[in-house]
DNA sequence: TATTGTTATACTCTATAACTATA
DNA sequence: TATAGTTATAGAGTATAACAATA
């Protein structure tokens, strides 16, 4: 059935898509001296400052992984932890002055990077990418 | 400028539909008892059996860093290091049967768990959707 | 000389289980 | 009791540098 084989063709489209775009997001982290990891987490804190649970809940990561994370980037002097003033078990995870402009660098590598193999899609293509992906991600448009 | 917001827009889009891909590769690899990682090698092993250097290459790690991958997983019979007749210094990774069976798994699984989420794409959007995923990860459709 | 693959080493990512402090 | 976060531990992924064997 020709809709059975395009699923086929759809789901390996995307695997593949994942793996290009992971490589990318390496590629372009790895310059900064960060991880691909690292560089997520920083560019999560971009939309302000998170607790820890929520944060591991974002990352999709325990968050016993996300101390040993968050130590490290604290060393680096990226991240910091801010008490929290209504419940003194938690903190807010903030980015620091240099954490904020290295997510910057980040995001905008990421995005040049990106943007460079978008440039042979037509206008039309784009729309219906985005439509297309919500619907994938489960967001609204 | 509304091409310049389009494009943001959906450099954004595809960061998330990579993580979510992520996401979703590992939670199925997991119950499997693989690492995403460990997926993909025996999911790439399908097309075949290949060397260390071509392997590396297509997963996009040093060989040093696959040697450890392939002693893991030959440990637990699932892939083996042939002899390569022509070339004594080289080996042809090849997947036991079990490696075989459990690939097969895998990407069953995968194929399954991405299918549940394209149920609400039109036809129209599935076309474009591959189309437009080839030539962002640069080949021929 | 160049290539194939490994070893040694160090660091990061990650999960599970048990824990402390606070709510 | 439940939640926020940490610690301890173990295993896996990864890179760099140096190496042995073969081409």
């Amino acid at each position: 059935m020709a809709t059975a084989t395009q699923d086929t063709e759809l789901v390996g489209s995307l695997v593949q898509l994942m793996h290009v775009l992971q490589d990318l997001y390496a590629e372009t982290s790895r310059p900064l001296g960060l991880t691909p990891q690292q560089a997520h987490l920083l560019c999560v804190l971009l939309d302000g400052p998170l607790g820890m649970t929520d944060l591991s809940r974002i990352l999709s990561i325990e968050r016993s992984s996300l101390t040993s994370m968050v130590d490290r980037l604290e060393r680096r002097d990226l991240v910091a932890r801010i008490p929290n003033p209504t419940d003194r078990r938690a903190f807010q995870i903030t980015l620091t002055d240099a954490g904020l402009a290295l997510a910057h660098e980040a995001h905008n590598a990421y995005t040049t990077q990106i943007e460079k193999r978008l440039t042979d899609l037509p206008a039309s293509h784009r729309k219906t990418l985005i439509t297309a992906i919500a619907t994938i991600t489960g967001h609204a448009q």
